[in-house]
DNA sequence: CTGTATCCTTTTGGATACTG
DNA sequence: CAGTATCCAAAAGGATACAG
């Protein structure tokens, strides 16, 4: 993704993406502006937060402490960053209640919800090929020295 | 993931991730070892090209070449290192013709054919969705300024 | 409690030259 | 053709201080 700081930089231009110049002699614009619809969610979904997110808030709405208490390794400004790039993406809704102190509940959208389901199918994978897959780098790595 | 340069820096150490230094005080073992899991697997889909190289080796065995003209913006390095990173988890084979000029086959492993179906159910919600995330985006930024 | 801003390190990835 | 190595720019992300 581009968007060097979402949380930060915020007054920059957003949804820019790194349109390959209309490159002549290679694929179609069909097969590649596909591939860049493939890339642009998976960047979303792919970075090292969003799906934990998603994932999290799929079962029921969260506040922000709940959220990261919940998450593990996550940092202040990564969960914070993550909540407004999926909130901007129409993924997760962001309600504030004007207490003392602060109360704000992050839900995840029909979109989100519906985001969960291949993403599920892809954790699900992750754990039943885990193995499978630190075994093979375990033998690539030696067979390399 | 870790693993800096994995086409250069080969001898270092491999299979080395970011364990959190066992807090005391937050979620269990078992919760957080799964989340690695899972973000393991998706550091290795999501990265920026991974996902592309299965989905063609998906369809049949293709040559470098012939991969690096299919996928449009990759570069030559990159290519390199995600079929590096993709063979030493077990997802692509990699077999080479002893002629003169080389000539290398990769094709998807049993491993990555599985990987690709969960994957492809991702694609599809890519691009059933592609149009809403884009809508909510531009909603999202001009209610911003 | 929630969010923003700043600083700084690590990681990612492109360009490019060179090898068998 | 396939792969490696070097160099460098950009992006990601953690720590931390601070504000409402």
């Amino acid at each position: 993704m581009t968007i060097t700081d979402a949380a930060t930089a915020r007054p920059a231009d957003p949804a820019e993406f790194e349109l390959p110049p209309a490159c002549e002699s290679g694929a179609f614009d069909a097969e590649s502006s596909e591939a860049r619809i493939v890339r642009d969610v998976l960047a979303r979904v792919g970075d090292k937060w969003s799906l934990l997110v998603i994932r999290m808030l799929h079962e029921h709405p969260m506040r922000f402490t709940e959220l990261q208490r919940s998450i593990d390794g996550i940092s202040h400004r990564m969960l914070t960053q993550t909540l407004r790039n999926l909130e901007r993406d129409g993924l997760v809704t962001r309600t504030s209640y004007p207490e003392i102190p602060p109360r704000v509940e992050y839900a995840a959208t029909e979109l989100g919800r519906s985001l969960a389901l291949p993403v599920l199918g892809l954790v699900e994978w992750a754990s039943t090929h885990h193995a499978s897959i630190t075994g093979a780098r375990e033998r690539f790595d030696v067979t390399r020295a």
